[in-house]
DNA sequence: AAACTGACTAAATGAACAAAATGGTCAAAT
DNA sequence: ATTTGACCATTTTGTTCATTTAGTCAGTTT
């Protein structure tokens, strides 16, 4: 028992979390899977919904790292954000956790989980913006508003990737980089 | 009581549905507003939902006819298009029973009123999409996948207008426009 | 002394049951 | 030929009460 408990509480509590939600989860349930007194979460995290928010700090980080593994810098920016998006919402839609979260959002709608989606979106946003901040520097694309502009690719690639399919066959990912450039990078105007 | 005693029903269940929505009109409560047994209302509508469908229809055809009416010939597709989607979603935002509608989706999820909203949302897309092949057609933009594209300006606007709103002061008429014709029409590139 | 624990408490939840309300029908009334 | 509302089967709602849960803290272990 001389091992990292707080790594113990952690581990235990993001596969309870990925397997049964958030609100199925009890503290009982995460002390006794970390082979720990209850009490010993509490000398760790203020509440459940702390404990909560540092595993999805730990998904929004891992997020970002799979992002960063795809960004090439040869490439030009629709590409690589094109890639970024992308590989983020794969990553929603394989992680566990990821996983648990959305259908508990969409079907009990818990207010700790819809908090910790908005954050996670807004660390998209973030994201995205920055590297189109990036591209406007770089003068590889024309100045717009950055939020504005990342705000809405995140909603046309959520809309091909998880709206899409609600009503039609799912869009190839080629189909949607071709998709994203026609609508961002060139128009519609002839 | 020899007045048309169909449209006595139909107005007292639009009523009654712009009020409380969906779930909380109850057939008794539409046969008193109508002054009508209930057995009557049975006489003309099969059941409960095909009196909301009929009800519902009236309403897409009312939205068809508002956006319908601020459609100009003499201007551009996209000026028509901008026109077309703001006042649509405009409607939506003030129409009593759209507004019921919504809400009710959003907090309830009743079944019969989500099957109802899927079938406003094809509507819209389905008289952008003709918009769209028929600038097609005149070549004034170059050939596209009018479905995805018509789903996708939707999605820009509901996006822009009620999405937008939640994190962000909301953003003007004009500055909307502005945003559409940027990535639909002229692209990002330089 | 510092770290840890699990029995304990107040509050939240949900199972179980009864009562009320609701959608739809149909024999009688108009 | 229409219209109606009492009636029925089913669902929904309200209520009670036992169980569960998040969080605490006095006591135990290291």
């Amino acid at each position: 028992m001389a091992v990292n408990r707080k790594q113990q509480i952690i581990d235990a509590a993001t596969k309870s979390f990925s397997l049964f939600g958030y609100k199925a989860t009890t503290m009982d349930q995460v002390a006794k899977l970390a082979n720990v007194g209850k009490g010993t979460i509490y000398t760790f995290f203020k509440n459940k919904e702390e404990l909560f928010d540092e595993i999805v700090s730990t998904l929004i980080s891992e997020m970002k790292e799979a992002a960063e593994q795809v960004i090439d810098p040869q490439l030009s920016f629709f590409e690589n954000v094109h890639r970024a998006l992308y590989r983020i919402l794969e990553f929603r839609k394989q992680h566990q956790l990821a996983i648990k979260l959305f259908q508990e959002e969409r079907e009990m709608g818990t207010p700790a989980v819809q908090e910790v989606i908005k954050k996670l979106e807004t660390a998209i946003i973030a994201y995205i913006k920055q590297k189109i901040e990036a591209a406007i520097e770089k003068g590889e694309i024309r100045p717009c508003d950055a939020e504005i502009t990342a705000f809405l690719m995140l909603k046309l690639y959520v809309a091909l990737i998880f709206d899409w399919e609600k009503n039609h066959e799912p869009l190839e990912k080629e189909k949607i980089a071709e998709l994203f450039e026609l609508y961002f990078l060139k128009g519609l105007s002839k």
